[in-house]
DNA sequence: TTTT
DNA sequence: TTTT
């Protein structure tokens, strides 16, 4: 690995939902994460707006695994990663274009209370290891059209860019 | 301003194409750029590999100017600044997005080489203060469709949330 | 403010006791915290190894008051700020150094649990507005040599670098 | 490697001194930098004033053989790591203390230009390899008591925390 | 579209 | 000690 430049995200916010994960034909694990940030500031009326931005995550291997353990909706976390943007076609075969962060580091946060997402594995879903295929209609999708989850299109173990 | 969470973005890269710079009809700049950057590794059959990262940068006000006046195609900066995606119809109507980075901080790299976009203005383009409607199409649009320039839906002066 | 440079620092752990916060003549607060990470490994016999870092914090202003009000031993925070090295003297009179990161983001993580430094503010010290002088011992000074607080050296309302 | 937090520095700046790179006795390299980032600012009666950050830089293995071979004074760097604060004793037997940044990442910046440390490796030191006792004395030293240079210990090949 |  |  080398490279020129630097191209580095760090987030800190709150799942919108479960993460979804799935296994590869080779049985790597792949993830997909919806994270929550958002401020809030006075505009000039003294009135208090707020903004929440969602960004996609996307982890692999052990730490796909890991998100699925450990992760819940709500869960308060860190992460540091790249991003990367997507080229995908929509049903109508329109190019689409969809950015993403590709994880390298996560942190879970807060403390051993309700819905933090820490400490205890949740209950892994017992389907999931076959769900190679059939992207699960997650909530967020009503929002924005639905690129297909994010498949390397390099040997998964060998090839990684990171 | 407050906030619930951390959105942060921090790039090195370089420029792949002059600035463009234009003015609302308040007075503020807002530029838009377009930045590199690449990362290479060896695949498992030895051969390198490389990969290079586009990504949009907005800059408002001050900083525009700066960008317009300062940088060129080639420069090598570094930014921080924070992810946000914005929602815009394309012709056919259809909704889409578009994840920018908000640059906060920028700083010029290198030294006084050719180029490196360091040290003395560029010229100016004299039409730019006047360039407040007629989005130029850039070099840009012919890669990915094109969004509209950003434009806060805020008070410029005074409800910038950052 | 300008810079040829870039000095960040981003920083996630505990709070090692309480902030320790004074006010300067002017009715400027100081704050110093103390903030821990840890890190753990395995180290080639399989066994466990842990090293655990200590961080000198230094916040002004208002985001020192919050910190005062809303931060407590064993507070989970994230923190962004910049490196800074002061020289002062100990009793012997000998020079010595101190590495502290100048504070300007804080987040507070962790949920409305018990001791997570969130939502409530705790009680504040009835003495602290007096404080100007008399640097509580925190445990913290049994580790190291203790410095001065820090205190600029510039007229503190209007010559803050950043 | 596992972790309970987040303990990251993010630096540009340029280098005061070449780079002092040094072998270990199982062949590893150590390099020792010094850094500085700068910023400057306008004071109350509008006079710019300017203050210097140095920073002690610690590479390790491949990357410190890197350092030595294409990094000179002058060079502008970007790097990644983390803080480490260590314990040493001075000539009087007092205990000091020392805070570096543990580099993980290094991209040279800068373009073709002189003294930008980038390409061309600059001529090796044939003493270097020698090098393993004997710290030599550096101009930094001049400035700040020296702590010795940094020697994890750890078995460096295995134990790396990182 | 950049850069090495 | 660097750099602009």
């Amino acid at each position: 690995m080398a490279s020129r430049g630097v191209n580095k995200v760090i987030l800190v916010g709150n799942l919108g939902t479960d993460p979804e994960v799935r296994y590869m034909p080779n049985g790597n694990a792949v993830a997909n994460l919806s994270l929550a940030t958002s401020e809030s500031w006075k505009d000039q009326q003294g009135q208090v707006q707020e903004r929440t931005e969602w960004h996609r995550l996307v982890m692999y291997k052990r730490l796909a695994e890991v998100a699925g353990e450990y992760l819940a909706k709500g869960s308060q976390i860190y992460v540091e990663g790249k991003l990367q943007t997507r080229k995908w076609q929509d049903q109508q075969g329109q190019e689409r274009y969809s950015t993403e962060i590709v994880v390298d580091t996560m942190q879970m946060l807060g403390g051993k209370g309700e819905g933090s997402g820490n400490g205890t594995p949740r209950p892994s879903n017992p389907d999931a290891r076959q769900q190679q295929t059939g992207v699960p209609q997650s909530r967020l999708n009503q929002r924005q059209p639905a690129p297909p989850m994010a498949e390397p299109d390099f040997d998964f173990d060998e090839d990684l860019p990171f």
